[in-house]
DNA sequence: GCTTGATCTAAAGTCCACTTTAGAAATTAC
DNA sequence: GTAATTTCTAAAGTGGACTTTAGATCAAGC
């Protein structure tokens, strides 16, 4: 921890990502981090909080794109407030059970399907419209995301 | 529909997927069409069958390569019999629980968190170790595998 | 029989989330 | 003060799941 704040690597031990990862979200707006003399970076301790953030968020399954948009709301060289942190939790803990809700609805038409031998697009529950904007991940985008 | 089968095109009619998409499925071995006398691919209405299961398994969170392995494991050029995919379905089916169960105690452990701003990598329920099993599609790759 | 549309192959391009590489400059440790 | 370590930038590479392109051949409708 050089004077005037952490530097990439202290921030890569802290939170375990790579230094090269902290450099990619910089580009991808998660951190903002200032310079010294010598042009190397410095951050602060809410830098840690932020990238920790980041990081569960993008485990509940949210883009990277997405994260950083949301992380728009929080200030961006200072420590967020608890309020700050709480709302933007609330809105991930929606976020996860919208994806919990699908994938029971899924597990249940599955069910419904296992050994029907149904499974032709044009039929079968587990194709039904309404489900495909259950959609994510990779996968036929013409088809799902249309 | 051709003579000796359906065409890649009638394929595409009838999954939603785009051409190019099944010709890529097949260097997967998803599919194993026939060739006609004019080198063009025929397929049998099998292979409806295994194009749609392929979708749902991926939407169900399978790799393409996964669900190649499950495959292999049916007739290549005939229907594969109902316990045929009875046995693939109930797989997918504890694929999918997997899931939820993961997500479930994503859930709730965020429900712990929120509020209180705790979330620095060190003392985060979010982050304990024996959930970084948990860890899937994109991330830090370095932190979430290994 | 000819034109239009479908299909063919191989290679390159796309998007996401990063990592790796290379060569140079700054910082730290001794 | 010098060697070792860290950091810098820009560009290219990776892997998964496809799409797009280009030029050529095949099939079908009239």
């Amino acid at each position: 921890m050089a004077k005037g704040g952490l530097t990439i690597g202290d921030l890569a031990d802290r939170t375990g990502l790579a230094v090269s990862a902290i450099r990619f979200y910089e580009t991808h707006g998660i951190v903002h981090p200032l310079r010294n003399q010598g042009g190397h970076r410095r951050y602060g301790r809410h830098d840690i909080r932020r990238l920790s953030f980041a990081l569960i968020a993008q485990r509940l399954g949210f883009s990277l794109a997405g994260i950083a948009a949301e992380m728009a709301h929080l200030p961006a060289h200072k420590a967020p407030s608890k309020s700050d942190w709480t709302r933007v939790s609330h809105r991930m803990r929606a976020g996860i059970e919208d994806r919990i809700t699908q994938l029971e609805r899924l597990r249940d038409r599955l069910d419904g399907c296992i050994g029907c031998g149904c499974l032709s697009l044009d039929s079968c529950a587990l194709y039904n419209p309404d489900d495909r904007l259950a959609a994510e991940g990779p996968g036929p985008r013409k088809l799902l995301r249309d």
